[in-house]
DNA sequence: TCGAAATGTTGCGCAGTGCGCAATTTTTGT
DNA sequence: ACAAAAATTGCGCACTGCGCAACATTTCGA
């Protein structure tokens, strides 16, 4: 009932092969045939088709009319738009938001992207309590934000366009990124550097650092820091950058374990 | 290998466990023990435990910090984000997405809730272009609306409060409805007559009628109609709101199945 | 248009796996 | 602190899931 390297770990092999099924479908982007899943898990045809039959009759997997392969269904959709995932992230995420607002010293906000928005899901005040800005709940630009720039960082231009292409970028401040050229070229720092800085680009005289949290190599949510730009002058950009990522990691360590 | 029902449905037992446990966990809004597992699947204690070890290890579920109990955990958060849902409801409802736009030759719209928005997904036009409003792509109110109002169909006061109550909801013309009570009223109507109607609700002259589309119970996006007042009179609303209903839950059923 | 190769689907039988039972450990409630 | 409930582990049998091989269907090239 195991497998060979851990005797101790009671797991079913064939719920665990399914569910691998459903990642290796989820994360590519084309539909995968019966062949190719047998492929990927070194299993038999017989066996891929199966699985497959199982999975599509309880929704989670789908074919395209007339199609025989297979793209995620509409029984992950329906689960997890009903969810209430804001409240799985603070849960985990907010003893180490508490703890980052108090080793800077400043608020510390938790955000997910929702649609074209970076939707802020949590926050931590430190004592100085100038409570800025970014209230639980509010939605703001992806453009312009620390918070929307860590969550784009893994996108290319591609991806960015047809995101955010439709509409030109609003430009709030003389620092915001208005072109998409602009903002991949920054993605790609922030790939780099682990960190987003909004240098005052959505509102005048406040920045934010923000970190992209990742699971499974996807970026689902961020966290960050704001503060007016006489207490985060560039100097400390490096210094909080690193703080900031080290949290972000630890969270997307603790949604690994998520126990 | 199969149930006792139907001896050629080729279906893997213990994947069909762990899809049925996903399916329960994410329908309950508060999270499950192993326990209550064990009842609900009529299982034994020790094989629901194997069950959500098997979930927890993949990261489908996940427990509260310091909990035993279990909650959707955030691969599905994961698999369910970086897909293109839009694009697997458009590929299935098209076809009938253009059929309802030729039988009641008007322009008929495919949305999607966004967060506190309605998305408007895909659209197709009868040969009478005045090719109204709502392009594809745009975010519109989800209380004034008739493709809102749909998708909000079986939120009760409650639910609608938690969704809009934060600001209070947006006149567009004189009938928009602007109370959360007077919108759970014609929520609570519009799943008694099974579609929706905007007449100018949210711009002069224009009426609509949506219905919600189901899976699985629940309501995972709208299909309807606009056109100017002139030509969608009171005296239509039940033959057209048929018509509407008849394709919607069409689609849901193509959902189902999905092949 | 046809035939060959690839893919999808079904039947079958064995071995490995998943299941329930029962014992043990941990948690909860009073 | 004790009892009751829940979680976790061990164990062995039966049944399930697996690969193999046959068959059906689709794809593709000439």
């Amino acid at each position: 009932m195991q497998t060979k390297d851990n005797p101790r770990a009671p797991y079913i092999q064939s719920l665990d092969r399914g569910l691998e099924i459903l990642q290796l479908v989820g994360r590519s982007k084309r539909s995968i045939s019966i062949a190719e899943l047998a492929d990927l898990l070194g299993i038999d045809r017989s066996s891929a088709f199966r699985f497959a039959v199982t999975l599509r009759r309880r929704g989670f997997l789908s074919c395209q009319p007339g199609k025989k392969d297979f793209l995620l269904g509409p029984s992950m959709w329906a689960l997890a738009r009903e969810y209430d995932w804001s409240k799985l992230l603070v849960d985990i995420a907010h003893p180490d938001l508490s703890l980052l607002a108090t080793q800077i010293n400043e608020t510390a906000h938790l955000a997910v992207r929702e649609g074209k928005s970076v939707l802020f899901i949590d926050s931590a005040h430190a004592s100085r309590v100038i409570a800025a800005v970014g209230r639980t709940g509010e939605l703001h630009p992806l453009h312009c934000t620390a918070h929307g720039k860590a969550i784009l960082a893994d996108a290319d231009e591609g991806e960015l366009r047809a995101l955010l292409g439709l509409s030109p970028l609003r430009k709030y401040t003389k620092n915001t990124i208005t072109t998409i050229g602009a903002l991949a070229e920054n993605c790609a720092a922030i790939q780099e550097m682990g960190y987003a800085i909004d240098d005052s680009e959505h509102a005048e005289d406040l920045r934010c650092i923000a970190a992209p949290i990742r699971f499974n190599n996807h970026v689902i949510g961020s966290i960050g820091i704001s503060a007016p730009v006489s207490r985060l002058p560039d100097s400390l950009y490096s210094e909080y950058g690193e703080k900031v990522c080290v949290i972000a990691n630890k969270i997307g360590g603790l949604l690994r374990n998520s126990e």
